[in-house]
DNA sequence: GCCAACGTTGGC
DNA sequence: GCCAACGTTGGC
């Protein structure tokens, strides 16, 4: 099994959301990095670190699970969404999620902060300056570092 | 809301 | 296929 973690704007999806809704096409990923990490990393059953960026206190507040094989991502086929791609078409997708479901809330955030300041955590992509990449590996070691931060 | 960092686009 | 211009991300 392999660990993982992705970014949501709060004011866009946030960790609550993913709770009252439980299960969620991870869609609108337009960054070919992060679109093969869920095309070709990730299985069911994976871990995924829930990242709250853009906001006032930005970094993990929870955790989900990959609960899906990738698809092509609906929204790319779709010319009133946000995330319409008019290069993409039905027959070659460029565009490729996963579901997400909920798995459990924190009880408080760990910021970006405190991440940044575990000399433990300085190997995280997360952590690495300019460093924009919305869906990430997570090595095992981290990932059980992380959650004995808590 | 500023802007550094970085990814993508498109002219040549 | 280079690279300047442009767009986006996301912390601050």
């Amino acid at each position: 099994m392999n660990y993982w973690l992705m970014k949501s704007e709060p004011d866009t999806f946030s960790i609550d959301d993913l709770k009252n809704v439980k299960q969620e096409p991870w869609d609108g990923v337009r960054n070919y990095q992060a679109r093969n990490f869920m095309r070709d990393g990730m299985a069911v059953g994976d871990g995924v670190f829930f990242y709250h960026s853009n906001c006032k206190v930005p970094g993990i507040v929870g955790i989900a699970r990959v609960a899906s094989e990738a698809y092509p991502d609906p929204s790319q086929f779709d010319p009133d969404s946000h995330y319409f791609d008019p290069k993409s078409s039905r027959d070659k997708p460029r565009w490729m999620l996963v579901d997400v479901k909920f798995e459990r809330k924190f009880e408080r955030t760990i910021a970006l902060d405190e991440l940044k300041a575990q000399p433990a955590l300085a190997e995280m992509p997360l952590v690495r300056k300019g460093n924009r990449l919305s869906v990430m590996p997570v090595e095992a070691s981290d990932w059980q570092y992380i959650l004995g931060m808590l």
